[in-house]
DNA sequence: AAGTGGTCTAGACCACCGA
DNA sequence: CGGTGGTCTAGACCACTTG
């Protein structure tokens, strides 16, 4: 070969410009949905490379959500992910310990509680069923941070009042959803809020075998906590 | 070689095989975070494989946020990751568009604007300079949902006075986050909100080249959206 | 010096697809 | 049949780390 038999000092690896030069047609809009992207046959001849550096390339792209594969048939430009409609937030909570805060817990209310009908309704009881109910009030940093208020399925979760919050139950899907919502007068003096600040109010689902087997609130105060996520896309 | 030139039919590729086998060690808690996985060398010995087979193996674990991997040291296991700290939330106007919901699109302000500090500042401008401003009321179904701010870069998107919202200036990073409050009269007004009710406010920064070029609030009223999302996570 | 990962090659066999 | 991707090998050179 003429070639240097490894990249170039202060170069990018080849397999990287193959992955650059495929990502380009992609971003410049060269190649839409669909369309068939070259070949690793026809990257190792356009790049002068071997097979295995063009199928890395074309690979990784794959991995990366660019392309699809179909063998014996090419490799093809992704449908287009829409952009920026999944936001990723991480758990305020761990988070805020993860960055080193202190924190602390309370306990605000643990014990044996029957379901009211929209508690029950999850879990797919009937009114009055006996569950575990806790409330407890995490700071960070001294500051009141979150008010969680948990419902657990006792027959699922036996050693549920021996549990601390935030240690999940087992669990093998969660559901959550996000709204904002003016706290009721309890969870706003937990907060330490003034009546008519608004909350995020988070509900976590957890799912064990096709059944609910806790479902937790968390009554997060709107001024103190912001949820963020940063994702990446190409150019369009 | 008396092993065949390829792997059985039936059987996981080789590579898979490997990962399983350094997954494994980490699932069952046999390595922790900081712990040194098996070298390739050390993997090639293990399965008889050849050290590109043992390379891909740990090359996939650690892009899948398993390892990490010190050139010269050798290949750690990563800090845990918390479960469930990430929620992905979808963006609520394109989720009621695609469940099939009748979109309209009201312009309430669109044109040059000057930046007022707070504004300039997430650009890196002085207050004062000219910027696009447009704010958009979305309806679906006839309701409003979603009041949306913007701010553009005139240099970054020399034609955006035609840009419609929600169609994404060209941008390389989307940087979001989200908060409970109150929005302010005009924002209530434009929602058909009772002073008083609780909003979600997102934020969305795009960036492109290392630039702010658009900068958007988007207002949501807290009991007409809720933002939903699902993970799954291995019972612990 | 010995071990590590990072990259690369020039072949190979296989299954699958479409003409 | 020829083209596609999927996998695999047995070497190689390099930069980097630790002793």
């Amino acid at each position: 070969m003429d070639r240097p038999p490894v990249s170039s000092p202060g170069e990018a690896p080849l397999y990287q410009r193959v992955k650059d030069h495929v990502a380009g047609l992609i971003g410049r809009g060269q190649l839409g949905p669909g369309d068939r992207v070259p070949s690793e046959h026809e990257l190792v001849a356009l790049f002068r490379v071997s097979r295995m550096t063009a199928n890395r390339a074309l690979r990784e792209l794959t991995a990366e959500g660019w392309l699809f594969r179909i063998p014996g048939l090419g490799s093809f430009v992704a449908p287009q992910r829409a952009p920026a409609t999944i936001l990723e937030i991480p758990d305020p909570v761990a988070d805020a310990i993860a960055r080193g805060g202190r924190h602390q817990l309370e306990t605000l209310l643990a014990g044996p509680a029957r379901a009211p009908a929209s508690i029950a309704a999850i879990f797919g009881l009937t009114a009055g069923t006996a569950l575990f109910r806790g409330r407890w009030r995490h700071r960070v940093d001294g500051r009141p941070l979150l008010v969680e208020d948990r419902w657990i399925l006792p027959a699922l979760a036996p050693d549920a009042p021996q549990a601390t919050p935030s240690v999940l139950v087992p669990h093998e899907q969660l559901d959550h959803s996000l709204r904002a919502s003016l706290p009721p007068p309890d969870i706003a003096g937990a907060l330490s809020l003034e009546s008519g600040s608004a909350c995020l109010l988070m509900t976590r689902t957890a799912r064990l075998g096709g059944r609910t087997c806790t479902f937790s609130e968390f009554w997060l105060p709107g001024d103190r906590i912001t949820l963020t996520g940063t994702s990446r896309s190409a150019a369009q």
